[in-house]
DNA sequence: GCCGCGAGTGGCACTCAGTGTCAACCCTGG
DNA sequence: CCAGGGTTGACACTGAGTGCCACTCGCGGC
């Protein structure tokens, strides 16, 4: 059972992997799901059991960033500000362009450039301002109508995409935590 | 000329109004050109003359209203602080609110709810940001790598996010004006 | 060793979005 | 009357995405 699971594993992986090296010598519309999965060495058909589309080869390194973020989030102590919340919850991202900083500054690149990848990757930052502003309400003990836990976490959103446009259009010169410092000040100031 | 012109205008409405009409009683994705395009009594071709997706027909509203907010930012004051120069801006969407108040709210409803609809109208945000980025980084004199005015535009879309979010919640109960009061109020403290 | 079973796979056919092409058809101006 | 541009419908084609079915392979039971 294991075996198998590990099996569909390599698979997934072949398949993300033709779909980058094809996308570093050709635009993502050009790219056919049939030069993908042949150069994955499985058929079409197979390819739609690993992902829903296209566009989901390449944004599917992201499926996991939602729970990790609450988590993140649910994990500050309690009595911090807000602004500082989610300041910390989002030293997740500066790992990521730390740990493998060529790799992710391509992928951001691919994905801020791309108007389908962007699609969908805005689509996934829904979900993930939903989730945070959830958890932010229940920490903040507001009603449930309150507006301030989805203003503060659409802000701190905005600050991370400021931050991350700078950081690709600076080709990751500038340090990500430090732009975030930046980006954040600016946005919640005081 | 004049006449082939309404002419076109005409065609264009009439698709227009098929695709609303049959948005009113299936969902988005049930939904296709050869229904929109028969019921506007023209061909699936010619749809496609005047509509560039089916998404298009339906955010094809929101076309002008790029120009139309930085028209509107460029006609602030000079002196204003950027928070109240946005929030003046954003007036914009008061106007058509306040007009049209359910054909709006129908219309908001169905972008905000249907996720092709709203990765389309997530793009052209997109470019009303870089627009209005520009606009206030020359109005403030910011040197260009400046992210001041990049960050204070994507927080003033963050209130109006949240703001439109409570609007459509609320079934259009609450005045719009008096919730972009709130979220800007919320977005940009003191 | 054989049989059955479930999971993974490939091939085929189908719908629908979107595009290029071409012939027919206005309307308008000369 | 006719020559022109602009609009249209029909057809064919590619590519995304889905449903269906037959095949295979590894596994446990008999």
């Amino acid at each position: 059972m294991n075996l198998a699971h590990r099996k569909r594993q390599l698979v997934r992986d072949e398949l993300a992997e033709a779909a980058l090296k094809l996308l570093a010598i050709q635009d993502f519309e050009d790219t056919t799901i049939d030069q993908i999965a042949a150069a994955a060495g499985v058929s079409r058909r197979t390819f739609f059991r690993y992902f829903q589309s296209k566009e989901d080869v390449i944004v599917e390194s992201l499926a996991t960033v939602g729970e990790e973020l609450r988590a993140a989030l649910e994990a500050r102590p309690t009595g911090e500000r807000p602004a500082t919340v989610l300041r910390q919850t989002f030293c997740l991202f500066e790992q990521a362009c730390a740990e493998i900083p060529e790799k992710t500054l391509r992928l951001t690149r691919l994905i801020l450039h791309t108007p389908a990848l962007n699609a969908r990757y805005l689509e996934r930052q829904a979900e993930w301002k939903a989730a945070l502003a959830e958890t932010l309400a229940l920490r903040e003990k507001a009603s449930r109508h309150d507006l301030q836990p989805v203003v503060a976490v659409g802000v701190a959103f905005a600050a991370l995409d400021a931050a991350l446009g700078a950081w690709v259009a600076g080709d990751g010169k500038r340090d990500i935590a430090d732009l975030l410092d930046e980006t954040f000040t600016l946005a919640f100031p005081r």
